[in-house]
This record gives C-alpha cells, sequence and structure tokens, in this order.
DNA sequence: TCTGTTATTGCGC
DNA sequence: GCGCAATAACAGA
C-alpha cells in the first residue's frame, strides 16, 4: 500500500497528513507547509466545515496500539465539547497522568481530537505549541454554536 | 531491570 | 496560589 502526503493550512500552521488507503498514519502540525491534496474530510474538518471526519481510521485506534483504548474514548468525544484526563482516566481504567503521555505521543491528532483533552484546573498541554490547541478549541466553540449548533461547555476561562 | 520522561492531581501551607 | 509528592506506563539503555 502506498503511503501518501498532503497538507493543509490551518490558521498560522500546517497540517501535514500521512494516510494510505483509508487509514490515517500520521497528523503533525509545522510552522510551514505548501497547500497540497489531502482527504477531503479532513480538510474540511480543518476549514471547520464538517464536525468530525468520518470514513477514515487511524492507525491509533487499530489492535495492537498500546493506548488503544485511550484514544477511542477520546474520539467519542463530541465536536465542541471538552474532558478532562481524569474522566478518560477514569473511563479507561488509566491513570490521568497516563492519558497525559498518551496524549503527547498522539500519532493522529485531529482524528483522535486530542484537543479536547484539558487539565482539571487549566488547558493542559499540547505538542508542539500550545496555541494550537487553543485554537482548535477556539474554532470547535465558535462553529458548534453557528452551524453545528451544540451547547458547549467544560471549556476553561483561562482560554 | 532500571532510569528518565511526561499534555496530572490534590493536599498543605 | 505555589510547591511537592504520589502516581502509571512507555522508551531506551
Amino acid at each position: 500500500m502506498a503511503m501518501r502526503k498532503g497538507a493543509c493550512r490551518f490558521g498560522y500552521w500546517w497540517v501535514h497528513v500521512e494516510w494510505s488507503e483509508d487509514t490515517i498514519h500520521r497528523v503533525k502540525f509545522s510552522r510551514k507547509g505548501e497547500d497540497s491534496y489531502i482527504p477531503p474530510a479532513v480538510r474540511q474538518f480543518v476549514k471547520g466545515k464538517r464536525s468530525k471526519i468520518s470514513g477514515l481510521k487511524s492507525i491509533a485506534l487499530s489492535d495492537g496500539h498500546p493506548y488503544r483504548e485511550i484514544y477511542n474514548a477520546v474520539a467519542e468525544i463530541p465536536y465542541g465539547e471538552t474532558r478532562t484526563y481524569s474522566e478518560i482516566g477514569a473511563e479507561t481504567g488509566f491513570h490521568a497522568r497516563t492519558v497525559g503521555v498518551a496524549m503527547r505521543r498522539n500519532p493522529t491528532p485531529l482524528i483522535v481530537p486530542c484537543h479536547r483533552i484539558v487539565a482539571k484546573n487549566g488547558i493542559g498541554g499540547f505538542t508542539p505549541e500550545i496555541d494550537i490547541k487553543k485554537a482548535l478549541l477556539e474554532m470547535e466553540k465558535k462553529t458548534s454554536n453557528t452551524h453545528f449548533t451544540k451547547k458547549n461547555k467544560n471549556i476553561p476561562e483561562v482560554l
């Protein structure tokens, strides 16, 4: 199976996607990039025109991945909502700290919406830049209040 | 094995 | 508020 690569702009950043067939292998953010083809579902999500990335699988959710349980729980968080590290921990039986480690190593942000995981008393962290997480949450907040009509709760004031 | 690395939490002051 | 200890699990040596 041939691996494909592409990129899409998101605010000040670029979203780089690597995939093959219907499986996303890696998603990463960087300051540089060139616009090129990526799966339409991902592109629309990044542009705030779609509330979930359907029809695509992530290797993070596949059998054998050490953090599969955690990523599955995260993938079920609805658009525009957030959970804390300890909530995900309680659901999956992992320690909050471990959830943090799993999020940091998340190979496919967006597909596994790790930006929706916040600390109990703050925003938590994000790699490589915390501002990306803030921007993603802001975008979801706005779009979910407009055309996705969803109530927004739990987003910390620190944004 | 053992050590270092975490995107956490909660308690005491 | 801040500092600190408890804590789970992986990666690399």
